[in-house]
DNA sequence: ATGTCGATTACTGGTCGCAG
DNA sequence: CTGCGACCAGTAATCGACAT
């Protein structure tokens, strides 16, 4: 039986109010290769004196100390507790806890089954990641650490979560499990680390921003300055990653290619006049699309226009709607003039 | 890797005239 | 009326060279 010691200003006393809520659950997280299990989690109170005698696990026990005093051996080696310590006994660690004898000691605890479970989908950098935290995990001390990160601070989130029931609070809960553990390793890590989190290729990710940007805008008189501006690029720079990119492809051919596109679209599928097309478009005249046009297709819009849509005619099962090829440097008797 | 500058080139927008 | 082509001046894009 535990006694309670409450104290204002416990930040943890909450949780001493459905102390088996979070149990209640059942918590399963997956973490690159592993799966954590969740078998205890809760906050609960030793009075001054108690004696938990040795045992041991083959699972894994995060002990915080967030009030009160005590002392823990761990393998043969004793250790006095206090607030803001913590400790992990691991897999077939033989361990013996007991309170102050002047005081009562507070602990929470998490106590999860690990167990690794090969997934050939999992992302390769996380799988990485949760590699490296369990060698961690599997080589920390046996002695208690200060809690420098702030793992307990976890436990009355997931509390929190828990008794509100607000949206995404199963996922919420599952978080708090993923840094207790993580807070844990933290605590007693140096802060060097074997991998690294993705970084991205800045060119490739910056390029493919600025296409998806150009082709939600370009009906909008979009310059090389406004795509850079949203890139925190100077125009320049811009130009540099279109030609790193393609080399026959720069700002001004791409931003064509997607203007032509459209106006393909449009003349093989719609009755709308090239004058509204090329202002629909983003072409300033319809001359100015002529010529354009011309120069990239080899004809001239409505010329285009007419052979498509007897093509259409001729062969309509072959080319039902939305899934024309409609690609300026398609290969037909329109080739564009490259 | 990125920015600035300057020379060069290409594009843009307006206008006009011609043809069907 | 619509589509097309030509012309021209202003503007924007391109790119090499150089600096940070």
């Amino acid at each position: 039986m535990t006694v309670r010691f409450a104290r204002a200003g416990f930040p943890y006393e909450a949780m001493f109010d459905k102390g088996d809520i979070l149990e209640r659950l059942d918590i399963a997280v997956h973490w690159g290769h592993y799966e954590i299990r969740v078998l205890r989690f809760h906050l609960t109170s030793f009075e001054p004196g108690r004696i938990i005698n040795f045992h041991n696990h083959s699972t894994y026990e995060f002990h915080f100390i967030p009030r009160g005093a005590g002392r823990v051996i761990l393998g043969d080696q004793p250790h006095s507790l206090s607030e803001g310590l913590l400790y992990l006994t691991g897999p077939g660690v033989m361990h013996y806890q007991e309170a102050d004898g002047a005081q009562a000691m507070d602990e929470l605890c998490l106590h999860v089954d690990i167990v690794r479970r090969p997934n050939p989908s999992v992302d390769p950098w996380e799988a990485a990641e949760a590699e490296e935290c369990m060698q961690k995990l599997n080589a920390l001390p046996l002695r208690p650490a200060a809690d420098s990160h702030g793992a307990m601070p976890c436990f009355l989130q997931a509390y929190e979560a828990c008794e509100s029931k607000r949206i995404g609070y199963y996922t919420d809960i599952r978080m708090q499990v993923i840094g207790i553990l993580l807070k844990t390793i933290q605590a007693y890590d140096s802060g060097d680390t074997g991998t690294e989190a993705p970084s991205r290729d800045m060119a490739a990710y910056r390029y493919d921003y600025a296409v998806r940007y150009m082709e939600a805008n370009y009906t909008s008189g979009l310059r090389l300055e406004d795509v850079a501006e949203k890139l925190d690029l100077s125009p320049r720079q811009l130009q540099r990653i279109f030609r790193g990119v393609d080399r026959e492809r720069p700002f001004s051919r791409v931003l064509e290619d997607i203007r032509l596109q459209a106006v393909c679209d449009r003349l093989r599928t719609g009755s709308l006049s090239i004058e509204r097309i090329a202002e629909l478009e983003g072409f300033s005249t319809a001359a100015y699309l002529h010529t354009v046009f011309r120069k990239r297709m080899g004809s001239s819009p409505s010329v285009y226009r007419k052979a498509k849509q007897s093509e259409l005619h001729r062969h309509p099962a072959d080319t039902p709607p939305g899934q024309i090829d409609h690609s300026p440097n398609e290969v037909n008797i329109y080739e564009p003039n490259v």
